[in-house]
DNA sequence: GATAATAGGGAATGGTTGTTTCCGAATAAA
DNA sequence: TTTATTCGGAAACAACCATTCCCTATTATC
């Protein structure tokens, strides 16, 4: 039950290999794999592949290959709940970063990380039925983008950019389904029109 | 690439096992394993379990495991088609019928079902990016249904029940977004109130 | 009733997987 | 230099996988 080390260079030690060497990279790279061909159908080989590194050296950084997917999958949240915050920062009022969230999920969902998916949607879809663990990891996940959500409706609420009457938990919870389809239907190809399909669904704040 | 057999009892042949057998009952079973499972984490051994038949017997009806995948795809498919038309039958005008298919998604989205998932959705996810035949499928299946909604909502537009002002595709886009989303939604055990979000939904017709 | 044909059952097969272990090479601190 | 450390990579392992093969049981036809 060790904590998967994120500082690599061992602290006291002095040892083997001096290229700057950052186990976050080679979870990038993990991420990339995981989210393509999801969990399952990943295999230790793609993973040394991908990551540059020998398979001993892998279990050495982890348990096993469930530890890897925790670690990519926690890498990989952090990242996309930056990239979202900071499209949402863009917004000068709440409903202005609710809509910038949303347009900033229609990218994400298209071309070349459409197709490679969301490790997210990609975990809840493959393994919350049987993985108590990643079941948790994507609950709460979900549940934060939710209040996130809810919270920049309310903001618009209080900054006059959206109606009072809009109920913030019932909207919230409906685009988040909203985001979470996108990266399903960005996955089987169908073109997405950012600006008009984020037209529409600002209509929930009507 | 014989087309696989619907009817199990040979016509000419005279054979084995004169229980009464369909494989559409043993279809059934599979579709429940691949949609809790998913592709890759269904053995063949999960299969024979399932189906309730031998390994041989297995390979006799189908070529291999990717048959016999898509051939449950295909009955899951028409079997969700069946449903959700006949949910919209029970609506008087368009926008009732639109509200039916919703508020019959979400109730598929939860308990048992949701917890299951939607073989749609997991196929999008698992194999849209590395099997081109199942991609196809999906996108095929994802294009039926949102043309079905867009026919709804002009149908609703007709009978004077849904602006005409509503971007009928686009909004029909975006509620396929909503549809699969639920479903991912729904196996993260989230729970769905249908009036609630049907509710916000509907206010894409406005 | 005898024969031929065939579906189902299930053991056997060959390949691949995840995992672990080993040791040599490389490196930085002592 | 010595020592400690870690990566690399090959090798080994048991478990499991999808698939094949053969046998048995059964029935339609003669």
């Amino acid at each position: 039950m060790q904590k998967t080390a994120r500082k690599y260079r061992s602290v006291v030690g002095p040892p083997g290999r001096p290229r700057e060497f950052d186990m976050d990279t080679a979870l990038d790279r993990a991420v990339r794999v995981f989210c393509e061909r999801g969990y399952h159908a990943t295999s230790i080989s793609d993973l040394t592949v991908a990551m540059r590194l020998a398979t001993g050296s892998v279990y050495k950084a982890f348990r096993d290959k469930h530890a890897v997917f925790l670690a990519a999958f926690e890498r990989y949240a952090a990242l996309r709940q930056e990239q979202t915050r900071s499209a949402a920062a863009q917004g000068a009022n709440g409903r202005e970063r609710l809509r910038n969230v949303l347009l900033s999920y229609v990218e994400h969902s298209q071309g070349t990380e459409g197709r490679r998916g969301c490790l997210v949607v990609g975990s809840a879809v493959e393994l919350s039925a049987v993985d108590p663990v990643v079941a948790a990891l994507v609950s709460a996940r979900l549940e934060t983008n939710e209040g996130f959500i809810a919270g920049l409706i309310r903001e618009g609420q209080a900054d006059g950019s959206i109606p009072r009457h809009v109920a913030a938990d019932d909207t919230a919870r409906l685009m988040i389904c909203i985001t979470q389809g996108l990266r399903v239907v960005g996955k089987a190809r169908l073109s997405l029109d950012g600006k008009r399909l984020v037209a529409v669904a600002m209509k929930l704040l009507a």
